[in-house]
DNA sequence: AAAAACATGCAACTTAAGTGCATTATTTCC
DNA sequence: GGAAATAATGCACTTAAGTTGCATGTTTTT
């Protein structure tokens, strides 16, 4: 409890309930979450201030929002070992089109891309498509 | 004018005056252009034709959709070499973040990335961000 | 030329994202 | 500790993109 509310305060994110609520929750998923799926495990609080809340955690660097192509924006907590580095977290994401899952592959590094001249790249995104584990096994 | 009849034909798409423009309209383009580009080049026409235009020319394989992650769905003609080949046309795109516009890399294509176990890949999109080569030149 | 199939245009709906502003809670500073 | 300042929350509303239903118009088929 104390350990949240001083990661919080490490991000300069003044630990709220709300705020400890949602850190809380997206520590126990282990996928990206949507907005609404945040809505719906919070029947207290409203979508306006979850929003914002998000958008507080993503600012100050505790989770990175997914675009994985389905048209909704989803978010997951920043792992602890890319918060320590101000290096981006260059991971790659897998979305299941099954379950329609989205899950950070955080050990699993996009390549090095060369580019034609003049193109200089800041930010990278890959979202790798198909059928996950869980899926696969049914 | 023949030549994109024959083209939408053997695509099975049947060449009405609206899309043979708008096949001339992706032609003329190099980047990939949201359905506001086009509506924006056919005073003539109306967003839901447009729509449902781009949408039969995406489902016949003539054009693909890209997210590029500023949240508005882009569209650019298949390459010749890519409809050939039914194997799905796995290249990057670039986001220039500086003019917004996105630019298929058709000749730079995805390198294999190995997935932990069960995880079964069908498709992926990768799209690097940062300035493009006319900005750099600014 | 009539019937069938398809394309187009208009209106309306859905969903997600985002903003303005009043109210409530938390800090700061004396 | 209490008042002022700052920040968080809740509610209403707006915006933007995507999408569907249906009536009308056009093309194809036979």
């Amino acid at each position: 409890m104390d350990k949240i509310e001083r990661l919080l305060r490490q991000h300069h994110i003044r630990p709220t309930a709300i705020r400890l609520l949602m850190y809380k929750f997206l520590h126990e998923k282990n996928v990206a979450v949507t907005l609404n799926d945040i809505e719906s495990g919070f029947d207290k609080s409203e979508r306006t201030t979850l929003y914002r809340t998000i958008k507080t955690f993503e600012k100050n660097g505790l989770v990175h929002q997914i675009d994985d192509g389905t048209g909704v924006a989803k978010y997951a907590l920043d792992e602890p070992e890319n918060q320590k580095g101000n290096s981006q977290d260059l991971h790659l994401h897998f979305h299941c089109t099954s379950c329609n899952e989205t899950v950070c592959l955080t050990d699993h590094k996009i390549p090095h891309i060369s580019l034609p001249k003049g193109f200089v790249t800041q930010d990278m995104n890959l979202v790798l498509k198909g059928t996950c584990d869980k899926c696969n096994r049914k």
